[in-house]
DNA sequence: ACATCTATATCGCCC
DNA sequence: GGGCGATGTAGATGT
């Protein structure tokens, strides 16, 4: 059974970890004195120093210097990891990428560290200002549509599903906003029509239509124009904002509310 | 003395090496279950699993995950760390940026492996562009040289050997153009002047001679002016820039045709 | 596969 | 410090 961490190993103790840890597809970790070659779009060198590698199961390469938030050297995802031994002083780690043919060499002659093993990372990543979140922001100020704009209701139960947000602008015409996270393609517009339509057969009213998002993907700029239907720039970052003073101002009322 | 790796440390030796290795500017390396919040610009979570954090001397942080080139969680250069043990099992680093002001928080409540030393490491960097990448990217760009300057080809065969670039100036003079990455000595110019006397012997008029590089070097100068010829400055970095605007390729493929 | 756009972009330069 | 541009950008999404 082969250790997951070895201070200050041998090279062939380092070479012998790292290939079954390339064999598997596990990831594996090399503190040590090394110099650095790459090949490919541009090329670079990088000469003796101490450096931090990291070797990703998906075959992703990342060599870091001691200070930096960038890697100095690296390779994106997919590519092929090789070690050997080109003399009793040095190993090598070798990062193959084709499409773009790119390679990077790593020497080292001291190692002060290797550490290797799978490591269980199932655990979910969130982005924490959803659409859900977006929809509140635009709830909390109604104005950031359209001056005068009053929402009536959110979620609203229709027949193909539920309507982001349902109001009515400064002239009581009744206004249908789609709310998109992520920037608006052809779908999400015709995802609103679509709440159009439901909601112009049941008010039997003139109804307006309005997707909201950071921003318009090629097609849906077209489609909107086609249907008549208008666009209200919004950013998760700009909801993000609104969310936190929101809370600020919450906060400072029940502080107020408990003095 | 404190070790520089530890596997499976308790949290109380994790604490005692993560803080003097803060308080000291040293980078510090953690492998382990651990669970991370950001709060900022956008806020983010990420639910409990195994990964990779570097701490780094000039106060960046990183947070890897066993998969992907980008960190799931990161803090770019100046922020300040704190670590500390919220109960018995849980070890909390802090990374805190004003400016914009933001905050990750990383809980682990295992550790395998933490390391922390000094990384010496004063290498040198270079992003290299090749003398081929550099007749390309004049090629493509000829107004680098002067104005006006029309190249006519390149690789040109001549008698005792390939001229880089070949091309007339703005009032019709014939120039030959010799490359070089590194910095110009007489050798380079003898053989530029070997190229204009094929030429002129070729063509029987005037020639121009350029030899192009990042420098001159000292003996380089007056052999320059003794033959009149000229010199233009040209560094790879300046030609790695122009070639990303990917223009080259295009103009080679047409003076190929036009050959 | 290729083009286009985003990013907690980061990093550098200039003002 | 703010604004703009480059990045071996990487990564996601649509064609």
């Amino acid at each position: 059974m082969l250790k997951a961490a070895i201070e200050n190993p041998t090279f062939t103790e380092a070479t012998e970890l790292l290939g079954n840890s390339f064999a598997k597809h596990e990831p594996a970790l090399v503190i040590g004195n090394c110099r650095v070659d790459y090949e490919g779009r541009a090329s670079s060198t990088l000469e003796w120093g101490e450096r931090i590698v990291i070797v990703k199961a998906d075959g992703s390469i990342l060599v870091h210097r001691p200070t930096g938030y960038e890697p100095v050297n690296w390779q994106p995802q997919g590519c092929l990891f090789q070690v050997d031994m080109p003399s009793e002083r040095v190993l090598r780690i070798r990062a193959f990428r084709r499409q773009p043919r790119e390679i990077v060499n790593i020497y080292f002659d001291r190692i002060r560290l290797i550490f290797s093993s799978r490591l269980d990372d199932s655990g979910e990543f969130y982005l924490h200002v959803s659409e859900e979140q977006m929809k509140d922001a635009l709830l909390s100020r109604p104005e950031m549509l359209e001056p005068h704009f009053k929402p009536i209701d959110y979620e609203r139960k229709v027949e193909p599903g539920f309507v982001d947000v349902y109001g009515v602008d400064k002239d009581r015409n009744l206004v249908v906003v789609e709310i998109k996270r992520n920037p608006i393609g052809r779908d999400a517009v015709l995802q609103l029509k679509r709440y159009m339509d439901a909601i112009r057969r049941e008010t039997g009213q003139f109804v307006r239509g309005m997707v909201v998002g950071p921003s318009l993907r090629k097609g849906a700029q077209t489609l909107l124009a086609t249907l008549n239907l208008e666009f209200k720039q919004l950013s998760p970052k700009k909801c993000f904002e609104v969310l936190q003073a929101r809370k600020t101002r919450k906060l400072i009322e029940f502080m107020k509310s408990e003095r």
